[in-house]
DNA sequence: CTTGACAAACCGTCCAGACGGTATCTTAAT
DNA sequence: ATTAAGATACCGTCTGGACGGTTTGTCAAG
């Protein structure tokens, strides 16, 4: 009866924020850190409450990763739309969201929580699937040795970003971008 | 009383058989997978036993971690001093350890683990470190932007393989290769 | 008044680590 | 060469806590 149990019901809205809180958190603690406890809390809902929403936790993984690859996807059409060179154009637009992940503010986000989703071998599954649907749609224009290797480049910045581990500074990082560009169009 | 307690002691050998076992697990099971009283039973050994080795779970973490990088860091330097390019140098050997991986035995091992190890912060840290301290040292011959992006690429393929996402065939492979090796020259 | 959106208490399991013990090895004085 | 005294290498059990999931109940909106 207490507190949330009154307040305007606003399920959409709830549900968005457990995937927030849940992303906010594997980014804070690590893959072991998102708990159905932890993120129910976090988000101010009941633990009943979180799995109304996702049956099981398996379920609100999968529910983050839909959420991921689905503005993924969307940012990748976007860029895809303005790029007037059909070879290699899926690569300039993969190119365009990696480098594009250290600026923006759900970037850091993303990042540790790939590598958590990663760990986790349904997950892995789902993005193996993921590139190969990908792979298989645009394998007339972006299936050179180039672009793939474009594109595995890009990974390991996407890679390093993600374990700061390598320092890259800004001008370093635009004549890679343009070097992989050059890659992408032979 | 019981078996193992009175059969030849032998440390060193139940601590590698250990080290061994939590790599197997990981790569079959997953992060997950890795608890102590699998790995204790997995080796033939108890719990109590393990934990006289490793006394907490991270310790056996650290372990792994360091047998994987002590044998990198071998392989590395034994790659470095056939190579009579000074430029470059520490990144072809690099670039050899990632091309190797596909076909070595413990390659498998190695991949699977590394992920699981990645998404433990404390180990992020600790691969930080290890990156951060090749680059100081080889900063006079291999901080050049070609050589960066030639190892970005390389852990690119790396993740690739370890997610298995990618299917590339070796000569596509070699060809990638040559091309990095180009670039750590440039 | 039915249904969807939660709350709150509870359960079974699993797991990291503590603990107290026992067997084997090493060392050094005799 | 013996042997006592410790150190080292284990074993087996227990516990406290965390965690995923279930169940039952409650309130509000349509």
């Amino acid at each position: 009866m207490s507190l949330a149990h009154h307040r305007r019901k606003q399920p959409e809205l709830v549900r968005q924020q457990l995937l927030e809180v849940a992303a906010r958190l594997s980014l804070e603690q690590g893959a072991a850190g998102v708990t159905l406890d932890a993120v129910s809390q976090a988000a101010g809902v009941s633990k009943g409450g979180l799995l109304h929403h996702f049956p099981n936790k398996m379920a609100l993984l999968d529910g983050l990763f839909d959420d991921l690859t689905g503005k993924l996807d969307r940012t990748i059409e976007q860029e895809m739309r303005s790029d007037p060179v059909a070879h290699g154009r899926f690569t300039r637009a993969y190119l365009s969201c990696v480098f594009a992940m250290t600026d923006e503010t759900d970037a850091q986000g993303w990042q540790v929580l790939t590598i958590a989703l990663l760990s986790e071998p349904q997950l892995r599954a789902r993005w193996r699937l993921w590139v190969a649907d990908h792979a298989d749609e645009f394998v007339g224009t972006d299936s050179s040795a180039g672009c793939l290797l474009a594109r595995f480049a890009a990974d390991g910045l996407w890679l390093a970003d993600i374990l700061k581990s390598h320092d890259v500074d800004q001008p370093t990082r635009q004549a890679m971008r343009a070097h992989l560009i050059a890659l992408s169009l032979q």
